[in-house]
DNA sequence: AAAAATAATATGCATTTGCAACAGTTTGTT
DNA sequence: AACAAACTGTTGCAAATGCATATTATTTTT
């Protein structure tokens, strides 16, 4: 009973799916040589740049460290910028080069089917009523995500 | 317009909301001394015992060769017993040892709090649908699970 | 204005993971 | 029976990741 609750528990389903999507889109990315958190990365950069890299660590759940050197290896390709900001001299200010604007271009068309195949069978309210459900449990998981 | 949808796109919010979980369930389990995958594998040989290693394969979302390892290190723990299969000499039959059990049932309650705490805000109707939905989307990826 | 406290990012190190190549076992074919 | 093809799990190796700690820059305190 406690068993089978585990196989149907939201966090398994969660992860069970999270994983094989993930799985997918990452054989997908090696045709384009980028892990999946360097895609995560030009993602939300293409979506709203000059982040530093605090707010790409939230917007991506990525650790600042692992971010550090994504972002350096992503700069050294030439995918990135990486400016100190203006008004604060610590903090970065982070960008796409045009080339990075370029190849996360090409992969939106592929995410896209990514999205439409997992999206089979469900329609338009269903799908929009998971969105809604995955943000809320974002949020609900918040108190427990701590840092101490 | 491309680029709100990446940010509200299914594979990018799932993706979120599993690693945000993931990470808090995985100090959770810091202090049982247990990686996620551990308490994975260890979840699904709860459910049934004497699986072969490819069946918990499946059922993790893990590969292979990562969980030969994993199972070896729960092994050497004492946490897990791997015979050999008696109809088939290369296959494993994976089960908990007693002490696999206790630390199994121990953490359930746990994994039962994420559970009501991810589900913070929705019906029990909502709930379910949520996990049909995860079900399903799980099934869709299958095709393009491409193992090539 | 110097010293201490805080903040943002970087780096060292150990662990985890995935892919590729391998060894042993079974199945099917001739 | 013997060989080939497919399957099951393991191991070598390199890349990615997280935690703890260091480094650099800024703000606050005295």
């Amino acid at each position: 009973m406690l068993d089978s609750d585990l196989q149907n528990s939201i966090p398994y389903l969660i992860a069970r799916a999270g994983v094989r999507m993930a799985q997918s889109f990452t054989r997908e990315l090696r045709k384009f040589d980028l892990t999946l958190t360097e895609w995560r990365v030009c993602s939300t950069l293409h979506h709203l740049p000059h982040q530093r890299l605090s707010e790409v660590a939230l917007n991506t759940s990525t650790e600042p460290s692992t971010l550090s050197r994504v972002v350096d290896g992503l700069m050294q390709r030439g995918l990135l910028l990486r400016d100190r900001s203006g008004d604060d001299a610590r903090a970065l200010a982070l960008s796409l080069t045009r080339e990075g604007v370029d190849i996360t271009q090409r992969l939106i068309p592929i995410a896209q089917l990514y999205e439409r195949v997992s999206l089979n069978g469900f329609t338009l309210e269903q799908a929009d009523q998971l969105r809604q459900m995955l943000k809320l449990l974002y949020d609900n998981m918040t108190p427990l995500d701590h840092h101490d």
